[in-house]
DNA sequence: TATTCGCACGAACGTTCGTGCTATTATCTG
DNA sequence: CAGATAATAGCACGAACGTTCGTGCGAATA
C-alpha cells in the first residue's frame, strides 16, 4: 500500500475513472433525471462493464448521491462563486441573479438547472437524495437571502422591505427564467427575468446605492 | 356491440374501472412521477392484476398520456375554470392567480402541481409525453397572458407595459410558490406570491381599475 | 524477483418491468 | 333465461434492472 496520508498525490487510476463516470452520470441526469439513469446505459456510453462502474460506487444511491454532489460543486463554481467575490450590496445581489442566469444561458448543464430538476424530481421521495436535493435548494436560497439582508445592511437597499420577501422574488423570476427557457427555447426569457430582477432592486434602490449606469447594475437595453 | 353514438349514457362498467384507474395513477404520479408509475404497482393499490390494468390501454405510454390528460382536466377545473368566469380585467386576471394559489393549497395534487411536474420530468425526453406536457403549459401560460391582455384592452391595466412581461412574472411568483412550498412545507410562500402579484398589479392598475378594497383584489392584511 | 493490491471484466443472480396470449368470469341484450 | 359480448384474471415471455461473485491483468510494493 502507498503511503497512507497523500491526499493531494496524483489520483490514482481509480479516482480519474470514478470522476469520469461521474462526469457522464451528470450529463445524462441533467437530460433524463438522477433517477432515470441506469448503470447499464451509463456502462454503454463509457464503454465500460455495468460491473466496472458500479465496482466504484457501494450503490445505486451511492452513485446517485455522488453524482447530485459533483453537480453541486459544478453549480457553486458556475452559478454561485463568481458573484460572491464582488463588494457586498447591490453588486453582490446583481452578481448572484445575473451569474444564475448566465448559468442557465452557458447551458452549464444540458437539461437547465440540475437543482431545480432534481428537487422536482425528488420532492415527493423521501430518501437520502431529496435531503440532498433540499439542502442544495436552501445552500442556494440562503445565498441569496444573504446577499439581500447584506445590501441592506451596507445600505444599498431600503430596509422597510422583508428580505425574505424579496428574496422570494428574485429566485421565482430565475426559476422561472429555466422553465420558461426550456419550455419555448426562447432566450427572451433571460432578457424578461433581467428585466424584471432590475426593476425590484432599482425600486428598492436607496441614495447610497451604486448608481445604476455603473457596472453593479446593468444599463437600459 | 351497444349504441355506438352513445356518449352520454350510463357508462358501461369497463368505462368506470378505466377512471378509477386513472385517477390511482394520476395521486401516485403527482407523488413520484409519471414515469415512475408502473402497471404493477398499480394493480397492487387498485387490489386487481396486472393484465386487467393493462388491458384498459394499449400500452404504458398510453396509460401516461390518459393519465396526464385526466390531471390536465381537473387541473383546468380546479385551477382555471371558475377564475375564467369572472369579470374581464383585473377581477378575472386577480382571479386566475388566486385560484392557482388556492389549487395549490387545497392540495389537489399531493405533489404539488402536476402540470409543473410533469412539464420538469419530460421536458428532456422527446416523445408524445413531452408533447403533451408542453401543450398543458402552453395552455395555462396563455390563460394568464390573455388576461393581462383583456385587462388592458378594458382599461384596467397601463397598456405601456408589455404584456408578456407581466404574464412572466405572475407565473414566475405562481410557480415560485409551489416550488417554496413543497421544499419548506411553510404556508408563507402563497403569501409571498400574493403579495409580490398584488404589488405587481396595483403597481400597473388604471383609474378605471375597480379600487383595491373591492372584491377584485385583496385587501391589506 | 515474488507478492500483494487496484481495477476492470464477464457471467449470473433474483426481481421487476411492459406486453402478449388464452381462459374465465361478469354484464348486458334480446 | 339464454346467448353474446365486454371485462378481468392467469400465465408466460424477453428485456432490463441493481447486485454479487470469481477472475485476470498491470502496477506498485516488499
Amino acid at each position: 500500500m502507498p503511503h497512507v496520508s497523500d491526499t493531494s498525490q496524483s489520483p490514482r487510476k481509480g479516482a480519474i475513472t470514478r470522476q469520469t463516470i461521474l462526469d457522464a452520470a451528470v450529463r445524462l441526469a441533467s437530460v433524463e433525471g438522477l433517477e432515470t439513469i441506469s448503470i447499464g446505459r451509463l456502462a454503454e456510453v463509457l464503454q465500460m462493464s455495468k460491473s466496472g462502474v458500479f465496482a466504484h460506487f457501494g450503490s445505486k444511491q451511492d452513485l446517485q448521491l455522488a453524482a447530485l454532489d459533483a453537480a453541486l460543486h459544478r453549480f457553486v463554481s458556475e452559478a454561485m462563486q463568481p458573484a460572491l467575490h464582488q463588494a457586498a450590496g447591490l453588486p453582490r445581489l446583481w452578481g448572484l441573479c445575473d451569474q444564475y442566469l448566465s448559468y442557465l444561458e452557458r447551458r452549464v448543464f444540458p437539461g437547465g438547472c440540475f437543482l431545480l430538476a432534481t428537487w422536482a424530481e425528488f420532492d415527493g421521495r423521501p430518501g437520502p437524495l431529496r435531503d440532498a436535493a433540499a439542502a442544495a435548494m436552501h445552500t442556494w436560497h440562503g445565498a441569496i437571502e444573504r446577499a439581500v439582508i447584506s445590501a441592506q445592511a451596507v445600505g444599498h437597499l431600503d430596509t422597510t422591505g422583508d428580505p425574505a420577501q424579496l428574496a422570494f422574488e428574485l429566485n421565482a423570476l430565475l426559476q422561472a427564467a429555466n422553465t420558461a427557457f426550456l419550455l419555448s427555447n426562447d432566450g427572451r426569457a433571460f432578457d424578461r427575468a433581467r428585466v424584471g430582477i432590475r426593476d425590484r432592486l432599482t425600486r428598492l434602490a436607496t441614495a447610497q446605492a451604486p448608481h445604476r449606469a455603473a457596472a453593479s447594475l446593468p444599463g437600459d437595453t
